[in-house]
DNA sequence: CAGTGAGCGAGCTTCCGCTTGACTT
């Protein structure tokens, strides 16, 4: 073998390796192949801040494979991507493969296409080692605060937590989007509309005007619509203007989110799944970029599919260039491989995705709409100082508007302007109703999953890599969750005048309907409170685009890398101990009053399985203990009220007798529920626990016995501990506690007891092998099993672990991250149980 | 599935950015 090229995506290199010829062979990286050691901090504080590199242990196979091609190659190309990770991936390269640096070349190609490879191959420079310095800081950096902030937050709210230079301003984000909402304070003013009839020697139509002044008050609207009783109207004035609109470039990562979200509905992480299909397909280009740039060739193929479908006065060549700080032009925009290919993608999701970003790409070379606005003033004979005016906006052009039109987070179109009827100045106009309707100033609006990214990047944090990756962290912490707000009815006045009379009417409408937003969690907002207060530089928007100008004068050789982290680190640290020194554990503790009926104080808290009311003191003189109750889903320890509190604190209560028992109804972790003869029964969000009357309870609870009766296929008389039953996802044996699925091939009314026996053992004991299984695993000796099954998976896998001697430290593999991070911990079974 | 709300102080958690599969459910 002669040359080597490795490149970052296997299907980079399966596209290049065709451009190259026989004597190059190309491999792929898979992304970073060494990071800092996981389980410490990685860096020595003690040493410049040097990093401790290790290769992961799902990056040993790849490592392995490419020390070996690089062995049998002559040349080894570093062809990762031209900005500051590509550069570093190139140098650990090097480093890993034990690569002799005055042999090896860094190349760099700004589009796939066998001219720019091979331009490229022509002329190789060696690695650009303040780039990579770069890199390391910026790598460091996110090291140094995110181990040294989490153990706080353990410390001082609740062990797991994170925090980080990202996902801490955008849990901050959405925490004070929620504060300005709580803050914002509702104006209402009346808005006069106008209707007229035209009726001259070019036909018959309606104007529809607004008044150019707003009211303040009913008595003022009011007084104006009577002064408006004997009043006539013309047309004063006549005014035509023409205007144009431009296409949106091409889509980048976080516009391609944005726009799939708010056309087609897909949460980022869906949108970015199936472009990666579509990628790997090949239908699309790279779907990870911030560049807005298409390369020369695909503008000329878009400009001959627009002159083939629409001719040649809807093609207009369009360069845009990426406006967004730091952006390399290492990618293009996210566009179609081949633009005569309309369609693309296996199923619905896929295609509705393609035909976005088709549709996008075409657009943004395509001609600018033209439209005609025109603006008609009405005057009004009783005063001088109002008028009404009418607007109209047509399109003499539609332009790019023909194949795709943008669209916006917040959907104001309240009026459609169109087509206004022809008139001219001085003409009379007839009135019709005159409607004087009060309106609301708009709260600010929550954050999609997508306006957040589209947030996040405006203030240049993260990256398009990231984007989706930091969407799920933060909501995976539960720092952020998507939810709904039901929204309130408000009630607004509308003022009539029609054929002299006028009318006063209240009407209602509803209000602060929110669904599938982010909505910050008691948690979230507790943490971003305790990082604000102590760490504000950190979590400060501005904190990224600082460090950013120090990276980028790294990348210039201006500044040395240990240096900045130095002056970053000192300080830093320093508040770090200081706040560990310093502050109380955070609870959030916040006095809600007192309980009438025993005048204890009742307050709202964060404790160890989440927020809770409590009445009365944790410690008093006569040893009483305090009641506490849960928060509901949907309370939160900001908003709750005195009263909420005490509805909380009335369970659980009872709610009638039945059957010679008591039938109570309590809130637990999932919601309210019914019990009755030590049996659970799921209360229905539409019931409410505080009011359910014995008959509705007794209802639900037979519905759910006879459910329960119609779900079983088969009894024994001889173990009535296994049931075969009929679930959610078809037939199963119900054995003991556990759930067993019977095969598809059988038909479960056959199965012996001696059979479901058989098959129950069978699969439980794969099942406890495969993974640490809250279910599977027997009651007895819990922590054996616990213990064993971790280790098992450890030992097998390492196995195939191929030893080598080398300059850096390979990680161990170990037992696989879903056993490990998954389950969530369970309280009763971390209790050690003495023998 | 439906407890608890405290606490001995074992042993663990955690960052951001590059890349894909290998996993359940």
């Amino acid at each position: 073998m002669k040359n080597l090229v490795i490149v970052e995506s296997p299907a980079k290199a399966k596209t290049i390796e065709g451009f190259l010829g026989k004597d190059f062979v190309v491999k792929s990286s898979f992304g970073h192949i060494r990071d800092l050691n996981k389980k410490q901090l990685g860096v020595d504080i003690n040493k410049d801040f040097l990093p401790d590199y290790e290769i992961p242990a799902d990056k040993t196979k790849v490592v392995a494979d490419l020390r070996k091609a690089a062995k049998e190659a002559e040349t080894v190309w570093l062809a990762s991507d031209e900005d500051r990770e590509g550069e570093a991936i190139s140098w650990h390269l090097a480093e890993a493969l034990n690569l002799d640096i005055t042999k090896t070349r860094r190349i760099v190609f700004h589009e796939i296409t066998k001219q720019a490879i091979t331009k490229a191959i022509e002329s190789p420079r060696i690695i650009d080692i303040n780039l990579v310095n770069a890199q390391q800081a910026r790598r460091v950096l996110d090291r140094l605060v995110g181990y040294e902030l989490s153990p706080v937050l353990w410390r001082k709210v609740k062990p797991s937590l994170s925090a980080g230079r990202v996902q801490s301003v955008a849990v901050r984000l959405v925490v004070d989007r929620e504060e300005e909402i709580r803050e914002f304070k509702v104006i209402s003013w009346y808005r006069v509309i106008g209707k007229f009839f035209v009726n001259n020697d070019k036909g018959e139509g309606i104007l529809i005007g607004e008044l150019s002044r707003r009211f303040t008050n009913a008595e003022e609207t009011v007084a104006f619509l009577e002064s408006l009783k004997s009043a006539s109207y013309h047309v004063s004035s006549v005014e035509k203007k023409p205007g144009k609109k431009s296409p949106a470039p091409p889509f980048t990562t976080s516009t391609l989110q944005q726009e799939a979200a708010r056309k087609l509905g897909y949460p980022v992480a869906r949108t970015m799944t199936l472009a990666q299909q579509l990628y790997e397909a090949g239908y699309i280009t790279y779907m990870r970029t911030d560049s807005v740039n298409l390369s020369d060739t695909a503008i000329t193929s878009v400009k001959n599919e627009i002159i083939t479908n629409w001719g040649a006065h809807y093609s207009q060549v369009r360069h845009f260039t990426t406006k967004t700080k730091g952006a390399q032009e290492a990618h293009e925009a996210i566009r179609p491989t081949y633009l005569n290919q309309q369609t693309a993608g296996s199923d619905d999701g896929q295609r509705k995705l393609y035909d976005l970003i088709w549709k996008r790409t075409i657009a943004s070379q395509m001609a600018d709409a033209e439209l005609e606005r025109t603006n008609i003033t009405i005057g009004i004979s009783t005063t001088k100082k109002e008028e009404f005016i009418a607007r109209g906006e047509v399109i003499k052009f539609d332009g790019f508007l023909k194949v795709y039109a943008e669209s916006t987070d917040d959907d104001l179109s309240e009026d459609t302007e169109g087509l206004l009827p022809p008139v001219t100045k001085g003409e009379a106009l007839k009135p019709g109703e005159i409607t004087a309707t009060q309106k609301f100033s708009q709260q600010p609006s929550r954050y999609t999953e997508a306006s957040l990214v589209k947030k996040l990047e405006e203030l240049g944090i993260g990256r398009p890599s990231t984007y989706a990756p930091i969407i799920s962290t933060i909501q995976k912490r539960e720092y952020v969750e998507k939810g709904e707000r039901p929204g309130t009815t408000r009630q607004f006045d509308v003022i009539t005048l029609l054929n002299g009379k006028t009318d006063f009417k209240i009407k209602t409408e509803k209000v602060g309907v929110d669904k599938g937003k982010l909505f910050p969690t008691d948690i979230g907002s507790l943490v971003n409170q305790y990082l604000v207060t102590n760490f504000p530089d950190i979590v400060d928007y501005q904190f990224t685009a600082t460090v950013e100008k120090d990276f980028d004068e790294i990348a210039e050789g201006r500044l040395v890398w240990n240096k900045m982290i130095s002056s970053f680190y000192a300080p830093f640290h320093k508040t770090v101990d200081k706040a560990i020194a310093s502050t109380e554990k955070v609870k959030g503790e916040r006095d809600l009053g007192i309980d009438p009926d025993t005048g204890k104080r009742i307050c709202v808290k964060l404790a160890r399985f989440g927020p809770i009311v409590q009445l009365g003191e944790t410690e008093n003189e006569s040893g009483e203990k305090p009641r506490f109750a849960g928060l509901r889903k949907g309370q939160s320890m900001e908003t709750i009220t005195l009263n909420d509190a005490l509805d909380l604190l009335k369970f659980p209560r009872l709610i009638g007798r039945y059957q010679d028992d008591d039938i109570t109804a309590a809130i637990g972790r999932f919601g309210p529920y019914l019990l009755h003869q030590k049996k659970f029964y799921s209360l229905p969000a539409a019931i409410d626990p505080l009011t359910v009357t014995e008959a509705k309870a007794i209802e639900i609870m037979l519905a759910k016995q006879e459910k329960d009766r119609l779900s079983v296929i088969r009894t024994f008389d001889e173990d009535e501990n296994v049931i075969i039953k009929n679930g959610r996802f078809g037939p199963y044996i119900a054995f003991g506690k556990a759930n067993v699925p019977i095969p598809k091939k059988t038909d479960p009314a056959t199965l012996s007891l001696e059979d479901c026996r058989q098959l129950s053992e069978a699969y439980l004991a794969v099942k406890g092998k495969s993974r640490t299984s809250k279910t599977a695993a027997p009651k007895k000796e819990p922590a054996v099993k616990k213990k064993a099954a971790p280790k098992a998976a450890a030992d097998s896998t390492s196995v195939k672990k191929t030893t080598r001697a080398t300059t850096t430290t390979e990680a161990k593999p170990k037992a696989k991250k879903a056993s490990a991070g998954k389950a969530k911990p369970k309280t009763s079974a971390k209790k050690p149980k003495k023998a």
